[in-house]
DNA sequence: CTAATAGAAGACAAACAAGTCTTTTAATAA
DNA sequence: TTATTAAAAGACTTGTTTGTCTTCTATTAG
């Protein structure tokens, strides 16, 4: 569905935000090894996410990433048309130039509401929500698929 | 939703089929044309479809890609995972590497249906069904996104 | 102030996807 | 049988994504 870039993004923003919750500054390192992901490219990615500020970040002994509590929380679709376009929301399943109501490729009706439901479902849920239903699911150990305490 | 090569593929089937169906055999240089790909990129596809017997072709003059009239219809699924695998469909919507029925990951409720549906399209489509829907809106300029007499 | 910690920056490299080019093989028509 | 047409084969090139490595900068503790 999303490229690697876009998933590590994901994954790593709601970890911050896990951890967050429990008060602490993750970094890098420890970003890296709780969502299974390289190190030194996770350290790329969280650089570019606190560009984008998505995240603040820290430096320095105790430093760390974090979200600005003030802020709104941040939907899926903001993050994911951040760093890859909106392509993934727009493009038609049959690979057609210009596919829109007026000027539909052969899938059109039967994938424009498959199309619609993953719009809604990347508007509706935020890297907060995400975070809520993780730390709902700690204590049921068959549902914890991240495999540590998070 | 899908790669290039999917695409084109997935392209030139429905457009081989639609002129097997007006009893021509279109070439490479025809097919690339009319699905507004680039030429040699296509003849390696076609090359590749017809190793996988989706097609067959015939050299020298008077030869093109054609269909088995005698085969069964080809579902899209079928195509689709000969040039990518089954990654499209059955893959974790948040990059988890293990997120089934028994080990969700948080989006895991609200991906599965769109997952399925998409599953079922892709099953239930075939080439050729793709390829009657262009030929019932052959008339209808505003739903012939092919811009061209297929 | 200085040593240690930790993120920022950017050049570099590997892997894969997308696409090209040249030569060969097969079929047909004259 | 020769010229022409058209696909087959495979090496090669380009571009993008994914990922690494080294150096620099900022923060904190002592």
């Amino acid at each position: 569905m999303f490229n690697k870039e876009t998933e590590y993004a994901l994954r790593s923003l709601v970890y911050i935000q896990v951890q967050n919750n429990k008060a602490r500054r993750p970094g890098i390192a420890e970003v890296a090894t709780e969502i299974e992901a390289p190190l030194a490219y996770t350290g790329k990615i969280l650089q570019r996410l606190v560009k984008q500020q998505f995240i603040l970040s820290a430096k320095g002994k105790g430093g760390g990433f974090f979200f600005d509590p003030s802020s709104p929380e941040v939907t899926l679709l903001v993050v994911v048309s951040a760093i890859e376009g909106d392509r993934t929301f727009s493009g038609c399943g049959f690979g057609l130039k210009a596919c829109d109501e007026n000027n539909q490729c052969p899938l059109h009706h039967k994938y424009a509401p498959i199309r619609a439901a993953i719009y809604k479902l990347v508007s509706e849920e935020t890297v907060q929500s995400l975070a809520r239903k993780i730390e709902s699911n700690q204590n049921n150990p068959l549902t914890n698929v991240f495999g540590a305490n998070w």
